[in-house]
DNA sequence: TAGACTTATCGCCGATCGACGACAAACTCA
DNA sequence: TGAGTTTGTCGTCGATCGGCGATAAGTCTA
């Protein structure tokens, strides 16, 4: 079963748990993908404000594949499946992100 | 087959499609992802600065559901896969995202 | 125990974000 | 044709990014 990549919590334990899984230090990784060493241990702590490109950047560097789980069986679910009270959890957990 | 998702242009190109199949307009788009909607027009072109929160909400009300590709026939490659050359050309590739 | 290595956290800095309002071009439809 | 919608772009603004150096706690090994 694939691993979904929800939330920026999922994307740094997802970095977090591959950089372990190669064996390298945070300081290897950040090297190796150009970012601060710093930024590695914000992004690992599940930031969400991380910038798109530097995240897909260290996916990349640590050989994490994303892909699109093209609904091969999703409901279409066009306004249905988000409603406004769904939204509204959603601004809220992002609000108190990094307070 | 599943769409890769590598760089900040293919999270782009999976928003518009995405969009555009639910018969959705950047403005609801932008409404219901919490965003504005010149930031759906920039994150459609390939921004690669944006904020990974703000993508993955955009991506969840979309209905788009992002996985790692749990490599499950890919070669451990701890560090073999990943050269100083490699990295070299990420770099470089990366530096030129936004002239 | 001492030393090396790793990880986490702090303040400072220039650069950039994302929201907003306004405008115009392109498009649809009666 | 004309009205309405959608999309793209501009400038402005406060807020935050990410890098850097320094510091400290934690782990492992000789």
């Amino acid at each position: 079963m694939p691993i979904p990549v929800r939330s920026a919590t999922d994307v740094g334990a997802v970095i977090h748990d591959a950089r372990r899984a190669l064996g390298l230090s945070q300081r290897e990784l950040a090297d190796r993908a150009g970012v601060s060493r710093q930024w590695v241990v914000e992004i690992e702590g599940g930031k969400s404000r991380a910038e798109l490109g530097l995240v897909l950047r260290t996916l990349d560097v640590l050989g994490v594949r994303l892909v699109v789980d093209d609904g091969s069986e999703r409901p279409p679910a066009v306004a249905s499946s988000v409603t406004g009270a769904d939204i509204d959890a959603l601004l809220e957990r992002a609000k108190g992100r990094t307070p």
